[in-house]
DNA sequence: TTTTAATCTAGACACTGTCAAGATAATATT
DNA sequence: AATATTATCTTGACAGTGTCTAGATTAAAA
């Protein structure tokens, strides 16, 4: 902050790129990103950036990281947020807040999960490794959760976590990708899936009736 | 076909546009088509597409929607092709002919179902139309099985057809996408799928053991 | 102070979508 | 049948893209 202002080559090239990439593909998506566009704004040449980033998939990838942290960071939240939360009730706000991250971060969350980088691109080392303790952190939830016979006990825990997280990414997919459009659905559609998904023991999902 | 095969300037310009445009799609995704190798291809200039298509966005609308064609006419064989199948081994048939459609054609899948379209494209008013068609065979599906009681009466039918169609979508996605890459899982995931949405009334949901 | 390495710039190349203007050939009109 | 009109196709051009190569500048190491 209060370092060198205009020293030598820029300062902190690498931060200043990321971040002002975030913000670009926030606003007009990952189409709208160009490495030109980006080093102009920034006030660098056009191969500036290449001497922090390999590629633009390696930037992109970055990104992707960084949405990934975020997201870990606000939902390992949630079960101290509401300690004497019943199961189901928690399982919709980790529902809830999944699909809030989603609609908030709608362009960073399809750079985590979109073909752009993981089919069309090459996912970076780092990325996978970090989409997968993210992924590890959503079976052992669901683990837990189906020890309190939220889910029925023959399927296995990672079928579960599997097709319950296909189920919340698909939905968030939908309305990301302007399929569905309208947003005042979203969460109704969210609570009809967590009623669905859950075992049927009890009508005590609503986290309204019951903490 | 046995027209004038060179007499004047092309033939069937439209037709042989289309017919190339979704095999290059199907061998290296939407990413390698360009409008001038597909021209080239073709054996025309680079702007002849352009009396046929306004647009690169109204040629993707128009491989989406011959898709969505092929889909809804793959997918209304089933209920005739099964005829005596109990509802739920019946949903799972319906289930695993959506999963095998978007695995064997994945990117015509995602012209139809991405954001390439929907949201940074313009979708055209026919494949609105079509598409909603499309979803509207879905619901009807969804009411027939829910007067059944495979789905819980409380639940809206829309939004028993919306979640259940999200969580089919979301995992064709993954696996489209390469986040999930271990093609044999799929069907085990979707069974899972199947499994999870249903009302557990019963374990007849394998097809092989109840007919 | 000299050498080395990190960082940044300028130029160039091949590729993209698509607009404008002109050429050709099929169809409609007289 | 001759002309006018319209549909179809081509050439040229422009602005944009990612990124490679070669060179310049400046910080850090020796």
């Amino acid at each position: 902050m209060t370092k060198d202002k205009k020293t030598y080559h820029h300062g902190d090239l690498r931060k200043t790129l990321l971040d002002t990439a975030t913000a670009i593909i926030r606003i007009g998506g990952v189409e709208s990103l160009s490495i030109r566009k980006l080093a102009d704004q920034v006030g660098v040449s056009r191969t500036a950036p290449y001497h922090h980033f390999k590629d633009k998939n390696e930037l992109l990838c970055a990104i992707a990281e960084q949405g990934f942290l975020l997201q870990d960071q606000a939902v390992k939240k949630i079960p101290t947020q509401y300690p004497s939360l019943a199961p189901a009730a928690l399982f919709e706000q980790y529902v809830l807040a999944y699909i809030r991250f989603a609609n908030e971060q709608p362009e960073t969350y399809d750079l985590m999960f979109g073909r752009e980088i993981w089919k069309t691109g090459t996912p970076t080392e780092s990325l996978k490794v970090i989409s997968k303790s993210s992924f590890r952190i959503w079976v052992e939830w669901i683990e837990e959760l189906k020890e309190k016979n939220l889910f029925n006990q023959e399927e296995p825990t990672l079928r579960i976590a599997q097709a319950s997280w296909a189920a919340l990414h698909g939905l968030c997919r939908l309305f990301n990708d302007g399929i569905y459009v309208n947003r005042d659905d979203l969460e109704a559609i969210a609570t009809t899936t967590v009623h669905m998904l859950i075992q049927t023991s009890g009508e005590a999902t609503n986290s309204n009736e019951r903490l």
